[in-house]
DNA sequence: TCTTGACCTTCCAGTGACTGGAACCAACAT
DNA sequence: ATGTTGGTTCCAGTCACTGGAAGGTCAAGA
């Protein structure tokens, strides 16, 4: 299989795939004209990485991953750790996404978002006791 | 004051001011040892792009937010529309992240997390029908 | 046979918002 | 005189791609 064939079968885009190359994700073969030629269990591996990447695992999660994934004597103690660490790091950044939020929308709901220049928007950054 | 002083009273990293300075958001005036000198409505301008930054605005949008703030003339809806989009992709990226967070919690749950191989994360991740 | 177009290759640069570090100059206390 | 602390510039690295240039390969059609 091509790149192309790949990228199309596994969703990630070509360029990405070449990238995962040059960082050591994956180790395509090459053929005589130079194409990387891929096998089953190259597209199988993008998958992999295509669906860790979608829960939003760092990369070197997903090496991590991978290598456990390959590694018949794991332990599912060491998978779970990383889970659970990327699970925190997840709710931490809802957490300040949700402060932010609730911030922003007090601010949004106080601006009359009219034509004159008074904004309690302005009026909160700049930290004038509005 | 000094760059010293400023980065203890706006709570922004000295570095970080001088990025400021280099992509334009602050212009301090230089003393005569070439050390930056910074005013009172520097400082002022400082606080209000941390305290724009802490609310996750980018720094394009803190740009046009400053320039808001010292026109006269703004209109307050200029600045709504800013803060609304803004509160449009943090929802977004809230959404995305208890998605990714369902998915995981269900996963990390599932997982025994002892010495054995046998994984449900990697299984859901190899994609073998488990 | 020639050409077109789709596909592939490598390499370089840019993204956002900093951050770290090297190498050096200035100010001040001892 | 010396040491510490602060300031300066400039270059490189972060993360995970993404865009683009310049060029090689292959199959199909005129």
């Amino acid at each position: 299989m091509n790149i192309g064939d790949v990228a199309r079968l596994s969703g990630i885009p070509a360029k990405t795939i070449r990238y995962y190359e040059d960082i050591g994700l994956v180790r395509p073969l090459r053929s005589g004209n130079g194409y990387r030629a891929f096998r089953e269990s190259d597209l199988h591996k993008l998958a992999f990485l295509g669906r860790a990447r979608a829960l939003g695992f760092t990369i070197e999660d997903c090496r991590a991953l991978l290598a456990l994934y390959e590694d018949e004597a794991r332990e599912s103690a060491q998978v779970k750790r990383i889970a659970e660490d990327h699970l925190a790091r997840i709710d931490e950044k809802i957490a300040q996404l949700r402060s932010m939020r609730e911030t922003l929308a007090h601010l949004v709901h106080a601006c009359a978002g009219d034509a004159r220049p008074d904004c309690p928007i302005l009026a909160d950054l700049g930290h004038e006791e509005r």
